[in-house]
DNA sequence: TCTGGGGTCCTAACACTA
DNA sequence: TCTGTAGTGTTAGGACCC
């Protein structure tokens, strides 16, 4: 689902496009989670619909174009979308049922080439050059897709056909929705040139800002500018970035699987809070919910960074890399507290907080090393038996004393928040 | 207007080491 | 032993994407 919106200045669709040598295709499902949502919901359809959270500091998650048409826009905050829209129905997010028409439109992907480079649950790369031979030219196996995905999802997407990955993904956004667009090779830059500079992968709000100050409006602007100048004033990377993209030249190639290189977790609160007890707790949480995540994935972290947004929005983060590598719950909030305590905040007033693990290896081949005072039996096993029983009971199922409500919670001595405690299995002498 | 949550990548400053 | 330098790792922040 790609955020950034610009008009087509034309739209190749008089006569059949020359798609030679157009191999690579970007199919991105049309406001893929109000889609999905609607399926259980057909007394929706043709209605403005927001797909977003309740809660006071949430934001829209998605909307029907219906929606869109008022002005509502992903991202935007649940209550201005509800300002501008006030008659959309409001649906909470589904996403175990997101996940499942994801795979199902990933297999479809896959039964066509091997080459399918997921960019996110809704949207991908394809790489159709070696099954050309097979399934016909790239425009009819992008409108094969697009039947298939309709017929058997319920779902309609639109498809970017073009000889590079940038090019294919802006083109199927110029598509949208249902639509196919198709850039021939040899038009390649001249489609580009007529584009506002914001329509480049990789231009921001804040990118955009800077090169309309230096005068560049769009891609033919860019294109027009000495590398050099650009490189002063982006820097090195970013300038030699888009002044290839501008010219067309993007060699990268549709890489089929991608390593995650971090895992993490963070959490607004519903109000901003200064209260050292319940920061830490929260801590306590993200780490347990990270922890999991990588021990799920197979994967083990040696730098822990946290981060802490205040409620003028002001952000910082702070990180440690450990001299091993790590999966287990409790190290991981014991070096975000660490992190946190050493900021010496005087209770100031936080909007959210953060953990997250990097620097991800596969555990299996990450020598985990025991904590220094961790025990025999210790930490991790407990870690374990926990994933086990939430596999078996649900998430959350087994919980550390701290999370535990108050009015669930057996009365007790009050529980450490800070972790500080006895390991599991060792707490009776 | 009032800004989620999950990520990646880049840059710069600084520390450490050969 | 001291000093300058280049390479590398760590840390922090920012921009961007979906």
């Amino acid at each position: 689902m790609s955020r950034r919106q610009f008009t087509a200045p034309t739209r190749t669709e008089e006569g059949p496009p020359d798609d030679t040598g157009c191999t690579i295709l970007h199919v991105d499902m049309d406001a893929f989670y109000a889609s999905a949502s609607l399926i259980s919901r057909p007394d929706l359809r043709g209605k403005p619909v927001i797909i977003g959270g309740a809660g006071g500091r949430s934001v829209v998650l998605s909307a029907t174009y219906e929606a869109r048409a008022f002005g509502v826009t992903s991202a935007m905050p649940m209550a201005r979308a509800r300002r501008l829209c006030p008659q959309a129905v409001v649906i909470a997010p589904d996403h175990r049922r997101y996940a499942a028409i994801s795979d199902a439109v990933m297999a479809t992907f896959a039964a066509v080439t091997e080459h399918v480079e997921p960019l996110s649950l809704d949207e991908a790369f394809l790489d159709v050059a070696g099954a050309v031979r097979r399934l016909g030219p790239p425009t009819s196996i992008a409108e094969r897709l697009r039947d298939t995905i309709a017929d058997e999802q319920g779902i309609t997407c639109s498809v970017g056909v073009a000889s590079t990955k940038f090019v294919a993904k802006l083109a199927s956004a110029l598509a949208k929705p249902d639509g196919l667009i198709v850039v021939p090779r040899n038009e390649t830059v001249s489609f580009l040139h007529q584009l506002p500079v914001g329509a480049i992968w990789g231009v921001g709000d804040k990118t955009e800002e800077h090169l309309h100050r230096l005068g560049l409006r769009t891609v033919a602007d860019l294109a027009h500018t000495p590398l050099e100048t650009l490189q002063r004033a982006l820097g090195d990377v970013l300038g030699r970035n888009l002044h290839d993209l501008a010219w067309g030249r993007d060699p990268r190639p549709v890489v089929p699987e991608r390593r995650e290189k971090s895992i993490g977790a963070d959490e607004t609160f519903a109000h901003d809070i200064d209260d050292p007890v319940r920061i830490h707790r929260e801590f306590l949480r993200l780490a347990d919910r990270t922890a999991a995540r990588a021990r799920s994935a197979g994967m083990a972290g040696r730098t822990i960074s946290i981060k802490v947004r205040f409620s003028d929005f002001t952000t910082i983060t702070r990180a440690k890399t450990l001299r091993h590598h790590t999966d287990v719950s409790r190290e991981i909030f014991a070096t975000a507290v660490e992190l946190f305590d050493r900021l010496g905040l005087q209770r100031a007033r936080i909007r959210l907080v953060g953990v997250r693990l990097e620097g991800l290896v596969p555990a299996s081949a990450a020598p985990i090393q025991s904590a220094l005072d961790e025990p025999e039996h210790g930490w991790r096993e407990a870690d374990r038996a926990v994933d086990r029983a939430s596999a078996r009971f649900g998430a959350g199922v087994v919980r550390p004393a701290s999370l535990i409500p108050e009015s669930v919670a057996p009365q007790a001595p009050a529980p450490d928040p800070t972790g500080r405690s006895r390991p599991p299995g060792r707490s009776r002498r």
